[in-house]
RNA sequence: UCCCCGAUAGCUCAACGGUAGAGCGAGCGGCUGUUAACCGCUAGGUUCAAGGUUCGAAUCCUUGUCGGGGAGCCA
């Protein structure tokens, strides 16, 4: 007897013997026809369970499958029939049950067949996989992170392991987390007082990556067009819906492109992305549809259907005071070109303004990344010096994508380098791809749970990674 | 880190200075080819922690811890 996985027993035809194995999600019971249960049995495998009729001539009947609850693990052996309910095509007719294991306590069993918060579900993120939700969080996740590498693939690009552990403090994106086997209690020191970090593993200082921007690069100016899609770290003490101490990041790196080009493959990838996710997943698509956010599949099929909106940051500035001067919005910060935008701002322009993705591109240079490509003065009629720096902005995430043409230009490089006051000999193998071929070369980074919420509406980012770490939240 | 809100049964919440309740879940029973099942019964509480006010505190005050929403930082 062929072992199926429900996915597919469900899409089979009636008649043939089958083997099922999973879990009890839930069982109903019938005196009906002497006495039968129904036992919904689900193996992760697709959004829908499968229904298993166990008859009370079944030997372990009385003893096993009646007292069955949700949460046990069981093997049902039987006849894949057309069912005689509604409700389900098909459904097993099963002349074996076999409890595989038991839950201990039903009354103590953290989730049985009830609504649950999502904020609940986080403190037993060990067993919230079993719920519909996150189950479809974790094959919708699975099938992007696929799609993510066909996309590149089939275009030709190389995917680049980029280091974890990093032991440059250049890369510049806010707070990292320490990464050290020194004795913690009593560091070695150094003459004047601090640790000393010498003697530590690397000889050096070290740290998490926060991006791979970086290395990434020095592998696009060689095989032209690279990406990285792995975690990264920031040690922020960011308490928000849409951060996380740890996340993966997806960061495309091409070779003789420009600003326009980087843009261009930030939107056909979240195209394909989007349409391939409704096609393969048509299943959980639907169940987020309908009980997460209304409309979603319409709204990402607009998205795939339409085209981004490139808008200059002078654009936006102006369109922004003049949404303010007419009562069109009310904004609590400031609106003045050369300030950075605000979440308020960047809403208004994506979900109401606009409406659709909005790629803003060609910011002051004052509020930006030093490796990001300085515009020649004037660019867009700005009145200050510009940067060819990209940001895509999606209604209900706000900033998805991060993106730049990078500076090629070593003289201009190290210009920025020192109005940054950084120190160029910290930079000395990336100034190094500057000297040696430089060419232009542009990417982004896409991050992937904001990803994942924006293709599912799931409101919080700690729903969308199996172990969320955040600040005070590392359990499991 | 800042602002606002919250913490009471396994879960979601009510009780608004005077005897801690409901729904869901769980257990038992009834009914039904069932499927958000339905009907009945039962069990289930150091009201987040520590202090304070009061004759009396789940309720008021202080501090802390944790959670949620928003902001900043960003992806």
């Amino acid at each position: 007897m062929a072992w199926m996985k429900v996915c597919e027993a469900l899409r089979a035809q009636p008649g043939q013997k089958v083997v099922i194995k999973g879990w009890i999600r839930t069982r109903r019971d019938s005196k009906a026809d002497g006495g039968l249960s129904f036992l919904q049995v689900h193996d992760g495998t697709c959004q829908d369970p499968i229904q298993v009729v166990a008859r009370s001539d079944l030997p372990n009947y009385a003893s096993e499958v009646a007292r069955v609850t949700t949460g046990c693990a069981v093997e049902a052996e039987g006849t894949l029939v057309a069912s005689q309910g509604q409700g389900q095509a098909v459904e097993v007719a099963a002349s074996v049950v076999r409890v595989v294991g038991w839950v201990d306590d039903p009354d103590t069993y953290p989730v049985p067949q009830k609504r649950h918060t999502f904020e609940y579900l986080r403190e037993v993120a060990h067993l919230r996989m079993r719920t519909n939700t996150f189950g479809a969080v974790a094959r919708v996740r699975h099938t992007l992170a696929c799609a993510i590498h066909r996309f590149f693939d089939q275009r030709g690009f190389f995917y680049i392991h980029t280091p974890i552990i990093t032991a440059s403090d250049c890369e510049g994106a806010g707070q990292m987390f320490r990464v050290s086997t020194l004795d913690m209690l009593n560091p070695p020191r150094t003459p004047e007082g601090g640790v000393d970090f010498s003697q530590d593993f690397f000889g050096r200082e070290a740290h998490l990556t926060v991006s791979g921007q970086l290395n990434v690069e020095t592998y696009c100016c060689a095989l032209s067009r690279v990406y990285t899609f792995g975690p990264t770290f920031r040690a922020e003490n960011s308490n928000t819906s849409r951060h996380l101490a740890e996340f993966w990041m997806i960061e495309p790196e091409i070779a003789f492109a420009d600003l326009a080009a980087d843009a261009d493959l930030a939107e056909e990838m979240l195209k394909y992305l989007l349409d391939d996710l409704l096609t393969r997943r048509a299943d959980d698509m639907a169940f987020f549809d309908q009980r997460i956010e209304k409309g979603l599949i319409e709204r990402l099929k607009h998205i795939v259907g339409s085209s981004f909106r490139r808008l200059p940051y002078t654009e936006a500035i102006g369109i922004l005071e003049r949404a303010q001067a007419s009562g069109d919005a009310h904004f609590e910060f400031p609106v003045r070109w050369g300030l950075d935008l605000q979440s308020e701002h960047e809403r208004y322009l994506t979900e109401q303004h606009f409406k659709q993705p909005v790629v803003l591109v060609n910011y002051p240079k004052q509020i930006k990344a030093f490796y990001m490509r300085l515009h020649a003065p004037g660019t867009d009629g700005a009145p200050g010096d510009t940067v060819a720096a990209m940001d895509v902005l999606v209604p209900g995430i706000g900033e998805i994508i991060g993106g730049s043409q990078r500076e090629e230009r070593l003289d201009v490089l190290d210009r920025r380098i020192e109005e940054m006051g950084l120190k160029k000999e910290d930079y000395w193998w990336y100034r190094d791809l500057r000297k040696y071929g430089t060419v232009p070369h542009a990417g982004f980074g896409l991050g992937f749970e904001r990803l994942i919420q924006f293709c599912t509406g799931m409101q919080n980012i700690r729903d969308v990674i199996p172990f969320p770490r955040a600040p005070k939240q590392a359990e499991f």
